[in-house]
DNA sequence: TTTGTCAATTGGTCAGACCAATTGTTTTGT
DNA sequence: ACAAAACAATTGGTCTGACCAATTGACAAA
């Protein structure tokens, strides 16, 4: 009778798995800080060496960044892997946006049909924070603020779809638009009927996923979107008619 | 006058850099082994966790693999010196297999479904060309063509929804998964009237795309997917029964 | 309020010891 | 003489404790 060969796994290896399923989980996200080495090596039961050895591989892939007498982080590469080609076609194409509020109608769809059918009680407490947050900030008029409340509602809807690759394609996509597009965004949220529409829109979809209604999260989540682009379109119309306008202005000066 | 601030390098960098050199430029080949540790860490003059931390970071990357008292040897796997973080992830976390094909299930069924709506001429010739390169490959019997010639045909369909982010995202994925999951991929080809249905998927999705049908598009890709997932867990079901047996026969003897 | 100094914290490196697994050599048995 | 078992040497894996280097935060002085 042959019996499997014991493999006993390396000290580094089981810490390594475990720092790539918190990641993965989004229990640590970009630019949350680690803790010390020494504190996080007593919690894992190990020494200090073999904490680091563990450390270093996770660098090493562009995981984790390890600043002498500042810490240890966790990087955004994992979302960068999808969203740098893309800003880089971004860059070079500005009239990808079609292609881009597409491809977020149809993620933001299905990641909220996910969520309303999955969400455990603590993404529902979760998702009700963001929502009260949303609501402070579109009540306090601060754009910067409506913005982050915005990205944070969405990323806690992605995470309580509970699939990772949904989840961090979510945070990926919300990053770059928060970094590329932020002069669009400032213009809708400026305006305050459209202002208040979008709140609407967003309670809707919290409302769906609450009562656990799929099809209704999937439809208040397009809806969302198709609002979004049919006022950036007609945002950026009225931007063209003004700056017309102002041609001619000045050509009779 | 601005200083360039000066970055003072990590001596497992330095490291890192010369043993990568060594294997870049032939002077370590696939198969070599290192000196033992002891010895190379006094050779590179530090200490030998310093040294240890530097072959852990190669090992991570897989130019290098390390025996307990059996050395530390040269890989012949120099591709994987710059791969993506997903692919490391998505080999070692077993749970995320599920997410990665539901993630498949709804990107491919969009993308066929825009495809149907979308393709223009030059699509459909270069997807009469993919499914042609198909037919010859199932009927040839060979594992590698068969897999390739089934990536050709998805990220073609992913070019023809004329959305650059889901191509782009389609294309990175499927050409991840061929390096990456070869042996699930192989297992799946290799059972004949699995090899037919798939062939069949594939040439409904390919009608529904020339017909320009995106329901029965979007229908035929989330049936190939929900097929590949069952098919898969069926396969790994039989492995077991099959490994459990032969433990049995090899107790009576 | 701003700037500078100092202490505490945290990552980087080292020395030395010991454990675990593998490899090679020597001894014993047939 | 050959094969198997035992033992020693080697090499990777882990630990403890110490010290150095860089950063951060707190406090004092201007």
């Amino acid at each position: 009778m042959a019996y499997q060969k014991v493999n006993v796994p390396k000290l580094s290896d089981a810490i390594v798995a475990q720092l790539e399923s918190r990641i993965l989980d989004g229990i640590l996200k970009p630019g949350d800080r680690l803790p010390p080495e020494r504190a996080l090596a007593e919690e894992f039961g190990v020494s200090r060496p073999s904490l680091r050895e563990a450390i270093q591989r996770l660098v090493s892939r562009g995981l984790l960044v390890s600043r002498q007498g500042g810490g240890t982080y966790v990087t955004d590469r994992l979302e960068t892997a999808f969203s740098d080609p893309w800003e880089h076609l971004i860059d070079r194409h500005g009239e990808l946006h079609g292609d881009l509020l597409e491809f977020r109608r149809v993620l933001e769809g299905t990641v909220a049909s996910y969520a309303a059918t999955r969400a455990t009680d603590a993404d529902l407490q979760r998702l009700a924070k963001c929502v009260e947050e949303l609501e402070t900030a579109y009540a306090g008029g601060d754009l910067v603020s409506q913005a982050q409340a915005d990205v944070n509602f969405h990323v806690a809807v992605g995470e309580a779809s509970h699939n990772v690759l949904f989840a961090h394609l979510t945070g990926s996509l919300l990053s770059m638009l928060h970094r590329h597009v932020k002069d669009n965004i400032a213009n809708l949220f400026a305006v305050g009927e459209v202002s208040e529409v979008l709140l609407a829109q967003h309670l809707a979809i919290w409302e769906a996923i609450r009562t656990g209604n799929p099809e209704a999260a999937r439809r208040a989540s397009e809806e969302h979107l198709d609002f979004v682009a049919t006022t950036l379109t007609t945002l950026e119309r009225q931007l063209e008619r003004r700056e017309r306008a102002l041609r001619r202005l000045e050509g009779q000066l």
